[in-house]
Formats: C-alpha cells, sequence, structure tokens
DNA sequence: TGAGGGAATCAATGATCACG
DNA sequence: CGTGATCATTGATTCCCTCA
C-alpha cells in the first residue's frame, strides 16, 4: 500500500500496534487493549498486509521485533500523542498567559465610549493580548468573514437578519442628545423646538447618505425642516465644531459626556415633542466562534464592560 | 427492512519449547 | 524422542453497522 487511503484504514490498528510492540506479545498485547487473543492475531494479521511486513515474527525466546517494527515505534508513539491531543476537549482559556491578537470593527464611537474601559479591563486580566481596532464599514454582519475579524461593536445593520449565522448581543442603548457651546449666546438651559429650529445644525453622517438624519425624520413626521450648515462623517470632529460655533448638533449622549472634560459643551435633552428614537450598540460575532473559549472570554469582557456604562 | 461487509469470538489447528 | 504446555494462526460463525 503505497499511497495511503485513511478512509479505508481503520487507525485502531495503530492503537494495537502499539501494544503489540510495547507487549512482543500477543496474548498481552490482546488483554491490554481488552480483546481476545485471536482478534489481536487478527489485527496483526491486517497490520502485516497493510505495512507489508511481519512486523512480529516467532524466534526461540518467543516473537521479536522485525527492523521495520523497530523503526515504527517511535513516530507510532508521536503520531498516537498527536491524536490523543486532538481529541481532548480544548484547553481552557487563560487570559493571564494569552498572546492572542483580537480584532474588533467598530466605530468611531464605540472607540471613544466603549474601548477605553474594555481595554483596560481587557488588560488587567490578560496583559499581552491585543487588539486591533477596524473601522465598521456600512456592511454590518457581513464584515466579520473578512480579515479575521472576531466581533462588531455597533448598530445592528439592516442587512444583518438575513444571516443566520450570526450571533447579536445587545450591549447599550443611547439616547440622543443636543449640544451647544456653553457660552452659547441664544441657548439657555432648556431647548425649544422653536429654538432648536431656529438654530443652524451640525450633521453627523458616517456614510454620507442624503436623507439625512434621525432628526430630520423625526421633524419631518411634525412638518417641520430644519437647516443643516454643516455635514460631518465622524462623531469625533463635531463637537469641536460646535465648540467653536453657533451650531447645535444632536449626538450620542455618551459621547456627549465622554468629551465633556475636554470640550466646553452645554448639553441638553432634545425637545420632547421630537420623540427622538434611540438606538443600541450591539456586539455581533459569527457563530463559528462560540464555542472558541478564548473568544468566549473576550466577548464576556466587553459585554461585563458595556454593562457597566 | 434486508443485504453486505467488517471485526469479534469460538473452536480447532499449528508451532515451539521444556522436561522426563 | 514423546508429551504436555503455551501461544499464534486459521476458519467458521456471530454480531453489528451502514446503506439502499
Amino acid at each position: 500500500m503505497h499511497e495511503t487511503n485513511l478512509a479505508k484504514l481503520d487507525l485502531n490498528l495503530l492503537v494495537a500496534l502499539r501494544a503489540l510492540l510495547a507487549e512482543r506479545h500477543v496474548t498481552r498485547a490482546a488483554s491490554r487493549m481488552g480483546l481476545t487473543q485471536p482478534a489481536m492475531s487478527h489485527a496483526l494479521a491486517r497490520l502485516r498486509v497493510v505495512l507489508g511486513d511481519p512486523l512480529l515474527v516467532r524466534k526461540r525466546a518467543g516473537m521479536t521485533l522485525t527492523p521495520r517494527a523497530q523503526e515504527l515505534a517511535e513516530p507510532l508513539e508521536r503520531v498516537l500523542a498527536d491524536v490523543s491531543k486532538l481529541l481532548a476537549p480544548p484547553e481552557r482559556f487563560d487570559p493571564a498567559r494569552s498572546t492572542r491578537t483580537f480584532r474588533i470593527a467598530s466605530s468611531d464611537y464605540v472607540e471613544l465610549v466603549l474601548m477605553p474601559a474594555v481595554l483596560a479591563r481587557l488588560w488587567r486580566e490578560a496583559p499581552n493580548v491585543r487588539v486591533q481596532l477596524r473601522t465598521l464599514g456600512a456592511r454590518g454582519a457581513d464584515e466579520i468573514d473578512d480579515e479575521g475579524i472576531d466581533v462588531i461593536l455597533g448598530p445592528p445593520a439592516s442587512s444583518d437578519a438575513d444571516r443566520s449565522d450570526v450571533v447579536m448581543q445587545k450591549l447599550i442603548t443611547e439616547r440622543f442628545v443636543c449640544v451647544v457651546r456653553e457660552d452659547h449666546p441664544t441657548v439657555g438651559k432648556r431647548l425649544t423646538l422653536e429654538r432648536l429650529l431656529a438654530l443652524p445644525h451640525a450633521l453627523i453622517s458616517p456614510h454620507g447618505d442624503e436623507q439625512g438624519g434621525i432628526v430630520d425624520t423625526a421633524l419631518a413626521k411634525l412638518g417641520k425642516h430644519r437647516t443643516i450648515a454643516v455635514e460631518v462623517p465622524h462623531f469625533l470632529v463635531a463637537p469641536f465644531l460646535v465648540e467653536r460655533t453657533d451650531v447645535v448638533l444632536t449626538l450620542a449622549e455618551r459621547v456627549a459626556r465622554a468629551l465633556g472634560p475636554s470640550v466646553r459643551l452645554r448639553v441638553l435633552p432634545p425637545p420632547p415633542e421630537l420623540r427622538l428614537p434611540g438606538f443600541d450598540i450591539s456586539l455581533v460575532w459569527h457563530e463559528r466562534h462560540r464555542a472558541d473559549p478564548a473568544h468566549a472570554w473576550f466577548r464576556s469582557t466587553i459585554a461585563a464592560v458595556a454593562k457597566k456604562l
């Protein structure tokens, strides 16, 4: 048998071979494996066919190994040890010793609000793991097929519902607030709808979609319209524009909070009649990672941090 | 559900050795 | 040399699994 056909080979024969090589005795090899002596004799006969060698031959002192059998002993042990390792239950993930790299696709919103706390917690338990943050595109869960992305952190995309192989866990619910600069000349402690509409607006529009944002949708239901003076693609630039101008910006509450110390902003609840909906940030991953202990640990760490926010 | 194949067991045979 | 003991091999049968 030059071309080894593993599908046709009973790999258990290798276990029998190990017993035979160790015992040099068919009867004892049989009892070691819990077989009868003829069963082991048959196994030996099959091994002789497969390997094309007598393996054990009768001599005065009993059965002795052929040279081929002696050659086989050491690699056989190696192979069987590898097989045992392969079949053993997965090793438990040890955060303290892991040097794994985790890849996250997310937005600058998540990077600002979630990642500082996540990284702090992560490295407290696993000082040697590494994290790569990638910008989340508009394709939602489809991006976890790319370049080994472990998880997506962001609002669920509309296409995600089609994917049955993707798991989604809601982490935080976010509300919107309005911000103006702290010393804004015309805005006081409250923001009425009339005042809001009188102001120039900044719009955060990550994917540059034309139909405007959530605020515009809410206003349209009231038959109102606002003036968008400036449109920016990133969450984090907009507050700095607000700080130096008279524009009003509607953005996620936690971003406003996180920037509080470094940007002089006044945070105001949006006018209640606007009925602005909130949005969710979810943790999204592919089902294939379910049994991976490292991945599970990573997910639960993120979830635990998000719960505390 | 029944045919077919593979492996185990049972039973018998063959080979080797020790000992009188 | 003959005989009994021990162990491997062989053949028949049984059992179990798979697949049509």
